[in-house]
DNA sequence: TTTGCTGCAAATAGTTTGCAGAGAC
DNA sequence: GTCTCTGCAAACTATTTGCAGCAAA
């Protein structure tokens, strides 16, 4: 499916909708996160914009990433690290597994969870809205170099 | 069971055998860590601690945090806003119910993941180690409140 | 023309580190 | 007595904010 196509769009007319203007430092981090399927680093997309606007600012980016997640489209992953790496592309709640060693970032397909969050919420007395969930390995190329 | 008035015992005796010193900040540290059901912050523990110790320095704590999370004698919950919560008394994974209202973090029992694990494992090749999951939600004393 | 947005620089907050003295063993 | 640990203060890093000029609508 071309989904990840068409997240730009989808993202640049919510902002409209919602009253924001589109500048082009806008519009080229709303490009790149759309297709975040690496999950940047807000440095990964500062680093990647400057080629093309050289005054960019890593404030803006910061600016940007805070408004549009307030708007729920994207998903961003924080680590006890302090690191933080977003996600454009599917900005619900899904499975990541991440490679410990180079830090790639994986989307997993099963989203079977709801059966679980049944039963949490019947163990606890929650109502659950939301979850995440996290697997942590080697990915098989670097199990390949074992350094 | 009272598995979790040992943990501080299982921890200090690990620190001995690796050749740390127990000082008296240090086992007030892991005393608190030890029964953190309610998964303490650093502030949570060092407040605690000034008590008893009023130059008691924050330096401190997360110095110990860091030595004993090196042990792998706790867990650390770090969050996307930056904050970080610790669960010395199991320090494997397992599922948190987190309240978005009041913060409180329980523990759920259910530690059925292993079928979803080698699922994950198969669908990406990467060799899993580890997981994380937490579900976000509002728990009962916040619904009933419902300000 | 009217807002909101950007870039810069300074401020902030949480965590880490250097160092000298104190204390566990 | 040795060597690690502690407390203090300074350093550090990632993120946020104030402000003046700029630009989208």
């Amino acid at each position: 499916m071309a989904d990840h196509k068409k997240r730009d769009e989808i993202i640049i007319r919510k902002l409209r909708d919602n009253g924001h203007k589109i500048t082009p430092q806008r519009m080229a981090i709303v490009k790149i996160l759309a297709k975040s399927l690496g999950h940047p680093r807000v440095e990964d997309i500062y680093d990647q914009i400057k080629k093309d606007f050289p005054t960019m600012s890593l404030a803006t980016v910061y600016r940007n990433i805070v408004l549009i997640k307030s708007l729920g489209e994207i998903l961003e992953l924080g680590f006890p690290d302090g690191s933080n790496r977003y996600d454009g592309n599917k900005p619900y709640p899904h499975p990541h597994v991440i490679c410990i060693k180079c830090k790639k970032i994986v989307d997993s397909d099963l989203d079977s969870l709801e059966g679980l969050q049944k039963e949490v919420a019947a163990a606890t007395n929650f109502k659950i809205l939301n979850h995440r969930l996290d697997f942590f390995g080697i990915c098989s190329n670097c199990m390949a170099k074992k350094v």
